[in-house]
DNA sequence: CCCTAAACGAGACGGTACGTCCGGTCTTAAT
DNA sequence: ATTAAGACCGGACGTACCGTCTCGTTTAGGG
């Protein structure tokens, strides 16, 4: 069916996507990531709250693990530019202090815990938050590598570590929950980072 | 299932606890984990495995998370003892190696992978694991004290922070799942590590 | 599907109503009725199978049991006429033969029970059946009257027990399917009917 | 595992079924049944009605269909008994009144619509329908036989005929709701079955 | 001779019910 | 008293249809 090449000549004849389900699918899902711990995030509660069939669902995202990542996706990546400041010490700064006030957001920190949740024991989920998490490390190792450019790291510096490093705190602390992402803890970590990598 | 020797090899105990259905039911958890994917870990199939009833479960741990949490944490103080090498560095070197080591045993990642899942939505299970990585980072931290007293560290070390930065690129690696937790990886973040907390 | 020669045949008609649809839907319909058992008799399926948008067949037809009454009931109407063979006997007998081997036909029989499965929860579907077997009481009344009328029945005698007797063996086998509509049955039952009416 | 030796000698040893449970589930069936048209019979229903998980349902009858039949059999057999007044028209009425007084009890009249209509697209449910109905006709056939053996009936009446006629007519009635049962119907039908019957 | 309105294919939409799966509790008979 | 077995309530899952609602296309017929 899809080599028949009378379908890939149609372009699309029916109904289109109803752009409003979409948005008010994605917003009950960050709704009810951030009031997470109340009420169990259920795909009849997405549904429900968003005023939709729950076939709706099904029928654009694979699960509601998908669903959750495309809700808050959309934050990381607005919200988090890649800064530029022309220091490293400025563009860390900047990204770590955002990344952490993104995670400390309680849809954002319940959409992780849950991706790391679902990710166990359900192939694509874990495909799905891999997919996430490579754009973020993508975007973090892009802020390094200007500042190895510019000479503010040693040019053998192991930068896929540093982003482990910067990441792992990230997570560790989201998902453990023993203490909390404070904008002090961002700054030590860029001033920890930047002793590692300029360390010859 | 019934045709297991050991099963028939195992009689009731009467009134006091089966040890032997106490060791069936942590085995049949770490079996379980290691097969993770391919069936999934219930308490049913954790009972079924282990020729017992849910109800032996539910009496001797709270949940089934307190079952995989016991069945992995004798491993992690048993193969992870806190060494003594007289250097930092080597210290750290064993200690990290060791843990790395560890997580990546199937049945440990899979438990820290449930445990991560659950903490997302049951205090309870939350709670055990914050128990289980604050012994663990106790034992961190204590390695590196030892440095610490012995100059091999800045007095200023943020040594809070370098244990947050061993074991979220452990744990970030094993829930994501992005790369392996090597052995080279361990020696490179020894070496950042030392880097970081010795310079003033 | 769409390598349906028939479908490629049958263009747009503008703005009037597409007669090959008509027919097409009814069709499909019709083979639905007949694969019963099989494939699900489902709007979605009819819709399918005759090459046509959901939306035809609810403009046309109220539910899927009128389209289903509509395409036998051309069937019942056409195949068993009023007979005239001056007999009582005679006319007794084509009309309940014809009636037994139109119910044994696999899509009437189908629809029968579509029809009376449905007529349960479905006010409207109760109402298209009553209307369908009023005009099939009406008939085999109308035999039956014509042979009152010639004294081949006693003047008193219940006329609509006897069509409710007849149609009741139909329906009944045909619902429950504990034996088969024969040719013989109906004979046998043309001689009871008689039998009954007859007596004083 | 039905053919395990071992498990057929060792008797059962878990959790009997709750009768409590069984009552409940079937009292709730028979009391939508009485319901139906205003709220459709939905196994949800049944289970919250009678305050039982699904579960509970699917785990001792394969369909609601089942828990249905089950509800209302109970009925048939215990309210109309094969009666033995000493003759045939009087064993007859009994029995035929009877019937007819059960089929127009709301529950049971809507067992038997539900019934037949699902035993069109459902295998098992039109199994468990030609059970039901093949132990009424058995009962029926009884009454007649006795008639038949005391000669009030010609010796080589149809009295599989006579059957399907009487229950015909009760079916053709319930089902497609052109007229009631009444008990002067049933009257009229035993009259005419034995002037059928009694006929050479 | 264009322009519009109806009919069409496709298919997305809000719902409702389905039958399955799992968690955590409770009950039985055996040891 | 403890065990293996397993029934129980509750609640989420993902699927299947229903009947409605747009889309963009096609064409007959009125202006």
């Amino acid at each position: 069916m899809s080599a028949d090449p009378e379908r890939a000549a149609r372009p699309h004849t029916g109904r289109q996507r109803n752009e409003a389900a979409r948005r008010a699918i994605l917003d009950a899902a960050l709704e009810l990531l951030m009031e997470a711990g109340r009420s169990p995030i259920t795909v009849d509660t997405i549904a429900e709250r968003a005023g939709v069939g729950k076939q709706t669902i099904y029928r654009w995202w694979p699960s509601k693990y998908a669903v959750v990542l495309d809700a808050i996706s959309g934050h990381a990546e607005r919200d988090i530019p890649i800064p530029d400041t022309g220091t490293l010490h400025g563009d860390l700064t900047a990204f770590i202090r955002g990344s952490f006030r993104g995670a400390c957001d309680a849809a954002t920190a319940g959409a992780l815990r849950l991706m790391a949740a679902e990710a166990q024991h359900n192939t694509q989920a874990g495909d799905l938050l891999r997919g996430f998490t490579e754009r973020r490390r993508a975007a973090l190792r892009e802020v390094l590598e200007r500042g190895q450019r510019r000479g503010e790291l040693a040019p053998d510096a192991d930068l896929v570590l540093l982003v482990d490093q910067a990441y792992g705190v990230l997570w560790y602390r989201v998902l453990v929950g023993h203490a909390p992402l404070t904008q002090a803890l961002a700054d030590r970590l860029v001033r920890g980072l930047i002793a590692q990598g300029s360390t010859p």
